[in-house]
DNA sequence: AAATGTCTAGACTGACCGGTCTACCTTACT
DNA sequence: AGTAAGGTAGACCGGTCAGTCTAGACATTT
C-alpha cells in the first residue's frame, strides 16, 4: 500500500488539507493581516506545529497555498459555467449567480476569495503578490479564450475579459458593503448583454 | 481674536489634520488591519496623547474619520471631472484618468481611498461600515445624477452608475496587482462609450 | 499672576502576534 | 524488537498591538 498514512482514514481531509481550507475562508472574509494565526489553528483544529511542518515559511506560504486553492476552485466554477450557460455571456451570468449565492448564503463575509488580499499586498512584492497575479490572470485567460471562440477578436476579447472582471470584483466590493448581492447580478447581467451584442456582429 | 489657537501657525496643518491625513494615505495603501497605530503617530509626527484626545475611541474614530475626508475628497474630483469633462461620460473618462494617475504617481500602493478597508470590514457592523457605505452611495450619486442629466431615465442611470463605479474599483483591484494602470484607463474608456452611445439614444 | 482648558508628550500595560523549540506519538521498514 | 521518518502537540519567546494614564506645555481668561 505504499503511501496511505493515517491522513487517508475514511474520507476525511488531512491536517494540511483543513489548515489550507480554513485560511482561505478566513483570508476570504477580513484579509491576510487582519487574521491571526491562532484563528486559523482553532478553526483547523491544529497545533502550531502541524502548521510550521506543512507550511515552514509560515503564515506567507499558508496564505499563498490558500489562494492558490481557492483561485483554482474558482477557475472550475468559471469552466463549469460557460459548460452549463453554453456561451461566453451564459458563462459570465452563471458566474455572477455563483458569487450572489455565495455572498447571500454566507451572510455577505464571503466575496472574492482573493481580492481583500490582493488589495492589502498590492504594495508589497512577496509570494503572495505572485500568487494574486497568477490567480487573475487564469480567470481572465478563462473568459477571453470564452468570449473568442464567440468570434470576438483575441485583443477585443481580452479587454471584454478585463472589463466582466473587473465589474464582477467591483460588484463585489459593493454587494458587501451594502449586504445586497443584487448589483452583482445587475452588473454580470449587464455585461453579458454587451458581450452577446458583439459577439452577434 | 477669539479662537486662534498654536494649531493656527501660518498655513501648516493641525495635529488632527495630519492625523487624518496621514491615516487616510496608510489605510489606502494597506487596509485597516495591516496599519498599527504606532506607524501613523510616526507618519503624522505626534504621540499617542494627541491621538486620543481628538478621537477617544481610537483607531476606528481615526479610521472613519480618515475614510470619511478621502471619500469626500474623492466626491469632489468627480464634480471636477465632469465640470471639465462636460458630459456623464467625460466624467468617467476623467475620473479614471485621475485614479490611473494616483497609480502610476505611487507606484500602485494607491488605489481606491476605501476600498480595501470596505472589504475588510464588510463582515462586522461598526462605525467603518457605515462610513464605507455612505461614501458609496455619495459616489454612485454623483454619477447617476450626471448620467441622468443627459436624458437618461432615472432608474437606467442608476444601474450604469453602479456598473461605472464597480468597473472602475475592479479596474483598480488589477491595475494594482498587475502594477499596470493600463486597465482603468481602458475600462472606463470601455463605460464611458456606454454611457455616450445611451445618452444618444 | 493665578487659574483654566486644550493639547502634547511618552512611559506603561496586558493581550496577542508570528515564529521557534522540544517532546512525543504513530507508522513503516528492517 | 529496534529505529528512523513523518506528523502532532503545545509551551515558550521577543516584539508589537491598541489603549490607558500621569505629567506638563501652552494660550487664554480672569
Amino acid at each position: 500500500m505504499a503511501k496511505a498514512g493515517r491522513r487517508e482514514r475514511g474520507r476525511q481531509q488531512s491536517t494540511r488539507e483543513r489548515l489550507i481550507a480554513a485560511a482561505a475562508r478566513l483570508f476570504q472574509e477580513r484579509g491576510y493581516a487582519g487574521v491571526g494565526l491562532s484563528e486559523v489553528l482553532a478553526a483547523a483544529g491544529a497545533p502550531k506545529g502541524s502548521l510550521y511542518h506543512h507550511f515552514p515559511e509560515g503564515k506567507a506560504q499558508l496564505a499563498a497555498a490558500a489562494l492558490e486553492a481557492a483561485g483554482a476552485n474558482l477557475e472550475a466554477s468559471l469552466h463549469h459555467a460557460r459548460a452549463v450557460g453554453g456561451d461566453a455571456a451564459g458563462m459570465i451570468e452563471g458566474y455572477g449567480d455563483l458569487l450572489a449565492g455565495w455572498l447571500e448564503g454566507s451572510g455577505f463575509t464571503r466575496g472574492c476569495p482573493i481580492a481583500t488580499v490582493a488589495l492589502e499586498q498590492a504594495g508589497e512584492d512577496g509570494v503572495l503578490s505572485d500568487v494574486v497575479r497568477t490567480v487573475f490572470a487564469r480567470w481572465r485567460a478563462a473568459l477571453s479564450s470564452a468570449i473568442a471562440e464567440q468570434g470576438v477578436s483575441a485583443g477585443r476579447a481580452e479587454r471584454l475579459a478585463d472589463l466582466a472582471l473587473a465589474s464582477v470584483e467591483g460588484a463585489l466590493i459593493l454587494a458587501r458593503a451594502e449586504r445586497n448581492a443584487e448589483p452583482v447580478r445587475v452588473i454580470a447581467g449587464e455585461i453579458a448583454r454587451m458581450v452577446r451584442a458583439e459577439a452577434r456582429a
